[in-house]
This record gives C-alpha cells, sequence and structure tokens, in this order.
DNA sequence: TTTCCTTCTTGATCGTGGTCATGGCCCCAT
DNA sequence: ATGGGGCCATGACCACGATCAAGAAGGAAA
C-alpha cells in the first residue's frame, strides 16, 4: 500500500503519465480513449534522463522494445563492416526508436542522445498484447512505420538527386517544420548535433557544412551562431529545397 | 451455387490459393495455420495480370491495398515538384508494394510493371481485421515494414558513401541473393529493368552506368549481353560491395 | 584563469562522376 | 527488307564537392 502511494505520488511529480504529457497529441496513443489510454500507460517503462553521448541502446543487441522521444533528442548511427559510421537517423520528442529492430530482432543501429534526454520504454510485446483489443493503437503503429518508410524514401531522394546547397537547404526546412508541429518556433532553434552529425546524416563532408552555412548567411537565408540557428527568409530556403536537380 | 462452383473452379486453375503458391514460405501469411491460411485467402483479390509498362497503381490516388507480388517484378516511382522522378524501389515476387500509403491514405509513389507481372490484392482494412485475430499475421506484417526500413536505411549508407562501383557491385550482389532465396540461380538471371532505372535508383547517370558494366566486363566480375547477366566472381563482387569510403 | 581538446572555419588542390555529343545496336512495325 | 525509335556504349570536357592542411574559436576541467 505503501508501495503504491509512493508510486503514485513519484509519477505524478516526474509528469510521466501519458494523459498529462504535453506529447500526446504526436505521441503513439494520440487516438486513445481515457480508458485504453491508462491501460497504454500501465506498459510504459521510465527510464532515468539519459545524458549527452550516452547510448539508449547498441547495434546488435536484442531487440526488446520500442522507445518514444519524451524530450531532448538522439541520433542513430549505424556501423557496417570495415566500413565508418553512417548515419541514418535524428529523433526529436514524440517521435519512435526502435522500429527497424523488429524484423531481426536485434538492434540494426546504436542510438545515441544528443543532449540530455528522456524516452518511455514501450517493451515490444505487451505493444503488441494491447494493440490486438485496441485498433486505434494498431492503426497509429502501422501509421508510424509508414511514415518512417515515406521519410527514407524522400531522404533517398536527397541523397540521390540533391546538390550540397539544397541538402541543406532540405534539413534546415524540415527541422524548422518539425518544431513548428511541436508547438516551438520555427525560426529560432538551437542545433543539438555538431556539423560532422550533420554532414554524415547529408553525405557531405564537414568541410562542406561549414562552407555552405556560411554562403547562406551571406545570402541572408539564415543567421547562424555556433549552434544557435535563426530563419531569416523560410520561402527562399523553402524554395532552394524543393527545386531539384542539378540547376 | 452454380457461381461458387465457377469461382472455385476459376481459383484452382489459375493456382490462386495461397496454399498451393510456391512463394508461401516467403509471402505475408508465412506463419499461419492452415486454417487462418483459408481465411487469409478469402479477402485476397485476383487480378489480371499487368503488361510492361502498365501501372499498378498512381501516386496520389487513394491507399485502400497492400499488394503481393506473385510472379514478374515492377519499380516505383516518385515525382516531385518540379523535379524529376526518383526511383525508390524495385519489387520482386513474395515482395509487399503499398504499405509506405498507409500513414496518408494515398500511395508516395507510382507502381510501374517492367515485365509481365502478377499480384495479389490485399485489402488493408480487410488485412488488418484478421490481424487482430491472428498474431502471427501481425507480427509478420510488423515484419514486413521493418525489413523494408532496414532496406532503406542499407539504401541511405549505399547512395551517400559509397562510389559508383561500389554502388553497382552492391546491385548485383543484392539481386543476385534475392533470386536465390526465391530458388533462382544466383548467378545467372536476366534484368527486367532498364539501364536508366538502374542508374536512377543507385543515383548515378546512365552512362555510367554503362562504363562501370563494361569495366567489370574486363575485369572478369560479370558478363553481361544486353539485359542477360553471369556473375563470374561473386566473392570479388561482394568484397567490392562491402568495402566502404572512397578506398 | 590557463590549458587542452574538440569543434568549426577557411583556403588550395584534385578526382569522381555528371553533362554533352555522337554513333552503334536491337527490336518492332510496316 | 527497310526505316524508325528506344536503348546502350564510348569519348571529351568540366564542375561539384572531397581531401589535405592549417588555424581560430569554443568549452570543459584543473
Amino acid at each position: 500500500m505503501a508501495d503504491t502511494l509512493t508510486g503514485r505520488r513519484r509519477s505524478v511529480l516526474q509528469e510521466t503519465r501519458c494523459q498529462t504529457c504535453s506529447l500526446s497529441s504526436l505521441c503513439l496513443p494520440l487516438a486513445l480513449e481515457v480508458d485504453d489510454m491508462d491501460q497504454f500507460d500501465a506498459i510504459i517503462r521510465r527510464r532515468a534522463p539519459l545524458k549527452k553521448g550516452e547510448a539508449l541502446f547498441r547495434q546488435d543487441t536484442p531487440f526488446s522494445s520500442v522507445f518514444a522521444v519524451r524530450s531532448g533528442s538522439l541520433k542513430q548511427v549505424t556501423t557496417e563492416g570495415s566500413g565508418e559510421d553512417q548515419l541514418t537517423n535524428f529523433y526529436l520528442p514524440s517521435e519512435l526508436v526502435g522500429l527497424d529492430g523488429i524484423d531481426e530482432q536485434r538492434y540494426p543501429g546504436t542510438v545515441v542522445a544528443l543532449e540530455t534526454t528522456t524516452v518511455c520504454e514501450i517493451p515490444f510485446d505487451r505493444l503488441d498484447h494491447l494493440a490486438e483489443s485496441m485498433p486505434e493503437l494498431r492503426g497509429q503503429l502501422y501509421r508510424s512505420m509508414s511514415k518512417e518508410l515515406r521519410d527514407d524514401r524522400r531522404m533517398m531522394r536527397l541523397l540521390s538527386r540533391k546538390t550540397a546547397d539544397q541538402r541543406l537547404a532540405s534539413f534546415f526546412t524540415s527541422l524548422s517544420e518539425r518544431f513548428r508541429r511541436r508547438g516551438y518556433s520555427p525560426y529560432s532553434f538551437r542545433l543539438s548535433m555538431a556539423r560532422a552529425d550533420i554532414g554524415n546524416y547529408l553525405g557531405l563532408a564537414v568541410e562542406t557544412v561549414s562552407r555552405i552555412l556560411g554562403r547562406f548567411q551571406t545570402q541572408g537565408l539564415v543567421a547562424v551562431s555556433g549552434r544557435e540557428v535563426n530563419i531569416l527568409d523560410l520561402p527562399a530556403l523553402t524554395r532552394l529545397a524543393e527545386e531539384e536537380g542539378a540547376h
């Protein structure tokens, strides 16, 4: 009894329930009724915040859970054979991490916090069990995976058809849009990742990222100071990002 | 009654039941018991074969079904804004087409047959309904999507880190492996796609594809004649495909 | 503070692969 | 058989972005 009370008090203090979470309109349980959300809530495991640089999980370790980002941000990095790392994704609050591990029951990449980050752990077998009786949850799970597929295709287009300038422009407009949807300013934000991460993600050398950032600055598209970004001309940036091909 | 008989006779003649399908060990219902497979079978819609160049569905049309390839092959092409097309995938028998349309309820690309091709249409709402009571089917659906996510990540790595030679080598080894899994020769096969398709898919100009194919030939890695391919040194090709970076 | 190390910027040079241009080939229709 | 058109191969040239190199700025710990 004492335990239960302590448990409840702690969870309220940490605002760890889905119903009070500010991300609930974007996150997995978005379509659930109150009762269902309570059930969903009950399978979530809270975790101590990850410090910058800490790994949420490592490549090739057994898959057991997916994770919803609650605050902070992460990057997913895959190492293959003798080759160097490939950064395949950045994750922001409300996004689901680990879905690509279901198939082989191992995580295909290491996921690392870019800053202090908290996540909700969702054991996959229990999630699937709930999904059996909650069509809305099932639908939301399909949609999350489907959306990630679409985003991947967009990334392939970027990598195979866009110039370096267009890649950077796409990167900024995409980030801007993601911040907007989460209620933050779409014009002013702080990058949690290093230039090297951006380059790796976009298929560019760090030097190229630096150079183009400089050029964007002189063109009055953005104002960058370290990791602080101000988008000055979003329409122009969007145009640049969307016009494809070499010229 | 007459209708039922006719229906049953037709389906037997066309070998259109999952239980008699040679792909059943690779396809969606792979984990199902006999009874479940019959239920699954009942929601499948058979389709007249697509002729070369015909579209299975077009970009931005409403999503309603996913499709399992029964024979032949297809390509998925996305057109965006003013830009040119981007070929995002080739589909071979047993593979599932259309999963990236769930999220927005519209197909994000046009899918076109590369040769005479037959598919099984699986209405998604009925599939989901079945999945509710068949955990194995649900699992297989997750796995299909998860696998596609992993393949996409591999493609991103190819596009952002590999040289033209390594891309072509990867393309051949991947095709070879896919044929092998389907019971065909991994060494000798016919490409159903044009050079231009390969180039578009791999992020290379057609001319580059031609040139490198020529080089592979003189290096004794493959023998290519038109669309007929003979892989002569698979180990070397695999090594080339896997060693990443510029050198 | 000072130090040390990581991160970022800027410059110079070079190479891969894109672009443009031409010609051959294969397949199909008439 | 004879064009015609898509598909493919090869050559010449050039540009984008990688690589190499050096130095400046930022940030954490003593």
